[in-house]
Formats: structure tokens, sequence, C-alpha cells
DNA sequence: CTGAAAGCGCTTACAG
DNA sequence: CTGAAAGCGCTTACAG
């Protein structure tokens, strides 16, 4: 079975030409008679050839750099494992990635990161929008000047970005909807918790929820909408007065990271852990110790994992040989993690 | 920033040694004086070398093959995805994936293309036996002639396999009984329907899920357990006879590929969708249509995708270096699929 | 034990 | 437009 593999050298000397004017047949490149080339290409095709990528690598010493700007919080600790994953047994003579960290929100001091990559030599660019205005002239910007870039995580759907990978807000909304619908067996009072009712990814989250509710779970209400600004001790204060003012609430659904751990203190205290179901997002270690405790009934997950890895091979397929992503959202799984199964999904 | 990257030639130049030396040095390859040796290492430490594997794979034309051996239903086509995506940018010419296709539960089939396969020069197996014990001599027989064989999404325990790669069945049981527990509020009467007893894994999903039960929804009991040999007709006169017979049955947890449908069948001929809750594994396309309308409520799936990952990573890194999996048993996700998230975890 | 040289399959100046 | 040759970084017979 061990089939030689059939190279350029091989079809040169089945036609009695140059090699490297085989090379120059197959890469299309200029200078080259028309039917010599359709000789070469015939050739090739008869005899199955192939290109050796590994040669190519060699001989170039192509790197693709590609520059990633995201928070850094735990999410992304899984974001840059599944990037690297990209790479299996190839190293960064291949593929460089430089990692670049903002912190939350923080518009401004993205912009300032963005900046100085441009002002660097790369070959595309991975980025989690702070502010999906702010941050789009500047994408533009790195587009015009032939930078691809790929929102991840958050988008910017306004901007020239080569598309956007991460989970599709609405489908997470509508998910909480059901895993809410099913574990109060289709009645019930609910309140919502957001960060900030006015950011996009919150409001999705939030659409999806209703739409999933009036849809399969019409006997399920939602008795009201917070804010906690993204603020553990305002999650706690409001579930608190919630707690004290309204006896008839079954169910918490927060579309906020922070929010768990404060909504978590308020059960505790008042004794309601278990009995208020409470739907969460994000594999944070606080959360997941909820979940563990059956304070938490359930936590969506966004899968940073493929966030990385599908950033890294977009990115490399468009750098490389312009090929265009499946899709202009690039939607990640929706995991849903519950007691019994959250150490597999984190792991 | 474009700093150079170490070589040989480098280390050799520097050292006023020809590169062939350099290079026994650095691999450890006999025929060479220990203070040579010495000073090559000394001096690759001191200018960071680090091999470049690309050259390494070129020079070498070293091609890893390797055989996978399972059955070729559904779960198939998502494993051989994961598979190939180890391989990213490369090709074939690294890693030979070779695929062997059984029937389910042929062991007689499965042991023909084992022998076949060992025949063959292979670097590494992979397989999902039909049978543990059947296929444990084979087995033992290749890991005796330094070949080694992982088993994937079924084990064979006893065998000397590196590893097992696949779902923890217990785990798998105890999440089916936390999803029963929370869709019937923690009370209520439930059947089981498995394959066939005595299948270890199927044992296991029935044991994890009597555990989770009892441990934390004591109020639900498991009324009996029934045999469908993995024949949906049988799954589907089953539940006719339990819906005839007990009115008290909420939940139906099915531990068998195929038996979802004959069960769907029997509750949408007597009206009872979605009011008795089903709870089922893997993602076949009628167990997900059933999900969307609601006829089963959850589905858990184990991850082929990854299973064919790591079952070629696994494999490569030890054929290639040595290298020793993380653990004997390689778990993989516990994916939750409900209607809202399951197109998230199939596409 | 060490060196000089060929070669893996490709690309790319350099001649012509 | 085409060819001859060098070279990417490594490994491996072959001499000595």
């Amino acid at each position: 079975m061990l089939k030689k593999n059939v190279t350029q050298k091989d079809i040169a000397q089945a036609l009695n030409i140059s090699r490297g004017t085989v090379d120059r047949a197959l890469h299309n490149r200029k200078g080259i008679g028309e039917e010599v080339k359709e000789k070469v290409l015939a050739k090739a095709d008869e005899l199955g050839y192939s290109p050796n990528i590994i040669a190519q690598f060699l001989v170039t010493g192509r790197s693709v750099n590609i520059a990633i700007i995201t928070p850094g919080d735990l999410l992304w600790k899984k974001v840059k494992q599944g990037a690297k994953s990209f790479l299996s047994v190839l190293d960064d003579r291949v593929v460089n990635i430089k990692w670049h960290e903002t912190s939350v929100h923080d518009a401004v001091k993205e912009q300032e990161i963005m900046k100085s990559v441009l002002a660097n030599a790369v070959d595309g660019i991975g980025i989690a929008p702070a502010d999906p205005e702010i941050l789009r002239t500047l994408i533009d910007e790195a587009v015009k000047a032939g930078i691809p870039v790929v929102t991840l995580n958050t988008d910017s759907p306004k901007s020239r970005r080569l598309c956007y990978i991460g989970q599709d807000p609405i489908s997470a909304g509508r998910i909480a909807g059901e895993l809410m619908g099913k574990f109060l067996n289709g009645k019930g009072r609910v309140i919502v918790i957001t960060a900030f009712a006015n950011v996009l990814v919150h409001k999705l989250r939030i659409d999806g929820f209703r739409q999933e509710l009036e849809t399969h779970f019409p006997r399920i209400e939602i008795d009201s909408i917070h804010e906690d600004h993204d603020n553990s001790e305002e999650a706690y204060s409001i579930t608190k007065n919630i707690l004290r003012e309204k006896e008839d609430i079954q169910g918490i659904y927060l579309t906020t990271g922070n929010g768990p751990a404060g909504v978590g203190r308020a059960l505790k205290e008042a004794r309601k852990c278990g009995s208020i179901k409470v739907i969460c997002f994000d594999f944070f270690p606080e959360t997941i110790d909820m979940l563990k405790d059956s304070t938490v009934s359930a936590v969506i997950g966004q899968d940073p994992y493929s966030q990385g890895y599908q950033t890294i091979k977009i990115l490399y397929e468009f750098i490389v040989d312009r090929r265009k992503p499946p899709s202009d959202s690039v939607y990640t799984r929706i995991d849903i993690g519950l007691r019994g199964n959250i150490d597999s999904l984190v792991s």
C-alpha cells in the first residue's frame, strides 16, 4: 500500500520540462505559456497530484500573524485553549497568535490596543468589542487596510467584520425560557435580572426568553425586569427586596455573569435555595459551586473553546486562501450545565 | 519583531562543528562523545533552539497510520469529523486514517476486521468493541505486538488498551435522573426501558439514574425496568401496554438509541405527548424530531466529535513520542439537548 | 566518534 | 516564456 505520492518532479519528468515550470502552472503564476500550462494541469490531474503542504510551509516560511483582543476574564482561558488547539501538532512558526488583554466594558482601552495592533504588521484580528459602535470605525479601518477582522463573543454588527463568532443571544434566551418552563412545569411567576437593559446582548437574551414563554409556556408570567449593572451587590439587594415583597416568585432568570453570586447569597439567607429556580449564564467557578449545591438550577454556557478555535480557523483560511466563513454569524454551541454534567463541560 | 528562529546550523556554526553532530546530540542518538553532546545541549539552550517540526516532517516523511473500527451508524459521521479536525491544516501525509465499518453488535465481523488490520502495518488502532470480552484477546495481541489500541464509545475494560474515550455511563445515567427529577419537580413514578439489561453500558446508565433519584429525588419511584432489545417495535408495545395498565406513570427513561421512535409512536397514539416526560440518548434525526415536537423532553448526547478528535490525538501523541493519555478513561462531554439548543449541538 | 553531502518537495531569484 | 540551481531546516547513509 505504499503508493508513493506524486510530486512536481514526477510531473516534470513525465513532460520533460523543468520543475519550476510545473510549479508556475500549478499556481497560476505569471510568465508561462498557455499550452504548457494546460499540459501540466492535465498531467497533474492524470497522476493525481496534490501539493505537499509540509514542503510549502518549509520553503515559504510563511507564518500567519493573528492578534486577539478580549477581556481577560475567565472565559478567556478557554478561548485561548481552543485557539491553540487549531494548531494541533504545528507550532507558532505556522500560526502566531498574539494575545491582548482588555478589561470588561473598557472600550477606551480596547481602542488603544486596536490602534497599536494596526500599527504593527498583523494578518488578521479577532476582537470582542466592548462597545459595538465605538469599535466600528477601527474595525472598518482595518478591513479597508486589507486586514480581516472577526468579532468573537460580542459583535459589532454594522462593522465590516468578516463574521461574528459566538452565541446566538436570542436562542440562548429561548433555551433559558424552555428550561424555566420545564422546571416550573409550565406555570408560575418569574423575575428577570439583567446587567444593562440597553446593551444589545442582554436585550436579546431577554427577548428570546419572553418569546419562548409566550409561545410554549403562556402560563408563566414575567413579573418584572431589574438591572444589576453587572454588580453582585446590586443583584443581592434586588433579590432580597423581591423575596420580602413578593411571595409568589418561583423563578429568577439572570442574563448577567456577575449576578448569580448576589442572588445566591440572598436566597441562602432566605432559605429559598432550590424552591426558587435560578437560571443563569456562563460557567464561572462561583456559579458552578451554586449549581452543585442546588442554589442554581441550570447554567447556560456559550462554548468559549469553540469560539477560540473557530476564530483562528476562520481567520487562517481567509488569510491563506481567501476562503469566506460559512456564514455571517458563526454560532457556537449552547451548552446546558446541570449539577451532574457541569464537570464534563468545563474540564 | 522578526527575530529569526535559531536552527541547528546556528548551533553548529557557534560551536564550529558539523550539523550532523548537532542533530545527534539534540536527539540522543548513538555515536557521539559525551563532552560534545553537553556543549551542544548547553548552546542550544543558550540560543533558545526549538526544532522545526515542519522540516522534520518533510525529511522523515513520517506518516502515522491509524485504523478506526466502529459501527457505521450515524454517530460515526461526527466521530469522523472530529478525527479529521485533529489534522487541521495538515493532510494525510502526516496522519493517515483508515476507516473500517462494522455493524452494531456484530462482534464476529469486528474480529475479522481487527485481524485483517493487524495483518497490515498500522501504528495504532481505535475500536468500539461490540463485545468487551470477545475483543479482549485481539486487543491484547495488538498491544503485545507494540500497536497501541484505544477503545472509543464502548470499552473493553479488562483489555490492555491504552485508554477508553467516551462517555462515563454512570454520570450519563445520573444526569438523566437529574433531568427527570427536575422536570417532575421531585415527585412521580417512572419506567425504564433498556436494550439489554446485561450489557454493561446499559446497566451503568440505569445504576446512575437510580443513584441520582435515591440521593436527590427520593420521592420519584422506578416502577419497572423493561428490555426492548434495541428494537423499536418492542419499545412500542412495551409503552403501549404500560400506558394501558398503569395510569400513574409520569416519566420514561430510555437507555437505548432505537427505542425512542417506538415510545414516541405509542405516546402519540395515546395522546400523552408532553404530559409524560421522556428522556433518552443520542442525537439521531428521529429523536431530534421528537424533541422538537415535544414528544421527548430531553436527549443526552455523548459528543461523538470529541470522541473522534481525542482518539486521533491520543494515539498520535503516544505513537510519536510515547506520551501517555491523561487518564485511563478520557470522558467526553455529556450534552443536554432540549428543543431550543439541539440544533446548535448537532450542526 | 565526527564530518561532508545528499535529499525530502517545494519556491524563487537569476539567467537566457 | 522556460530552465538550472540554490535553499528552507532537518535527517541519514556513507566515509573516515
